[in-house]
DNA sequence: TAGGTTAATGAATTATTATTCATTTATTTT
DNA sequence: AAAATAAATGAATAATAATTCATTAACCTA
């Protein structure tokens, strides 16, 4: 098993990720990846350990790229309004420019389950980043002091993928990007209705 | 394949349920499934079309149960937000009792895809559900006119969903029931702060 | 209780694919 | 341009489990 990044390393992986995103992880075969990346069957074995280490490799890839963007567009924002408006726009742009990794994360990365648990945990970082926004709201005073951090950046992450998800079964035939600032406004000011005057 | 839901048809069906929530589906044996409901192999076979059709059924059997106390719950309420209030709690209330239920339909319902498109689909009833709740809020005053429906309602799943992923992963360790009212709070107020006055 | 019908069994079969590895092809070195 | 090394091939193998079905057991019923 060669572990340098050659062309071929990569063109397998994104062969793999356009098969397991069409079939699905389970009923896509290494033919199927192999005939699609222009390579024999036991050539996939010289880069990837076995077919699950396929699916391994592809996440693992993917969540690194994403997060490191992930992390400079919080970066980026000052106020932690801001850095949450950032995060949520790139994190819909980028599942909205890669759409196999999105059906990918959305159906197969709980395959992983337990076994995986060295794995860069694209949920865990995420909230972690959460968590900091949030703390940074309180201190600025623009977020309740009484909220509860644990349950919201859930709250906050849920509520994207779960627009995500939707996007994905509609095969991502409107604009996801666009959602970013509804769902934005929903996060800080809820449903409620009438007019906000800040009681001083 | 026997048609009546006998004695032995639901425990067939408990059997696998804990089965495929401990292991996943695709890696359930029928084997492991039987020994545990105390059959042979071939009993299954009775009682269900193959290894799919379990799960299929696993999930539909839920999904009905499920739906109809949602329904309830939504009924027994007089505002909008009462309505949502009791939907929540009920939906975190069956999920954290019904431990299996809340694994296989986090993990194993995304594989059904496309295929069963005949199934009944417990995130589209749900999302009905809500829609006539944000709709009679917006009639009644208590919720924003300028909502989009289709987002909000995704919005909503999309983080009790997130919140029972949660605490799935935390392997049930915590009272799940005592996140709804929190939640609620969050999906009505949001995360801004201050005391809120409503300017008449 | 004998004969008939239904239910259950589980070993044998079948089907499917992941994986291997002896062989071939391409590339580099001397 | 031989020799040596590295890469790639793909048919054959191995492993796993789903599914079948001839056989046995349990249950009726007249």
């Amino acid at each position: 098993m060669r572990k340098n990044r050659s062309e071929k390393y990569h063109k397998i992986l994104t062969s793999a990720g356009a098969v397991f995103a069409e079939f699905g992880f389970h009923k896509s075969t290494i033919s199927q990846i192999a005939t699609k990346a222009g390579v024999a069957d036991g050539t996939l074995y010289l880069y990837f350990k076995n077919k699950d280490d396929i699916l391994y490799q592809f996440i693992s890839f993917k969540t690194e790229l994403v997060f490191k963007k992930m992390h400079a567009a919080v970066e980026d924002g000052k106020t932690a309004e801001a850095k949450l408006r950032n995060l949520i726009r790139c994190h819909l742009a980028e599942f909205q420019n890669d759409k196999h990794m999105a059906i990918i994360f959305q159906s197969e990365v709980r395959y992983l389950r337990d076994i995986e648990p060295q794995i860069k945990n694209i949920s865990k970082m995420y909230l972690d980043l959460l968590s900091e926004i949030i703390e940074q709201g309180q201190i600025e005073g623009s977020m309740r002091q009484d909220l509860f951090v644990g349950l919201v950046k859930r709250f906050i992450l849920g509520a994207v993928e779960g627009v995500i998800s939707t996007w994905v079964s509609a095969q991502g035939r409107y604009d996801l990007v666009s959602m970013a600032d509804p769902l934005v406004d929903l996060y800080l000011t809820g449903l409620r209705g009438a007019e906000i005057k800040i009681e001083s």
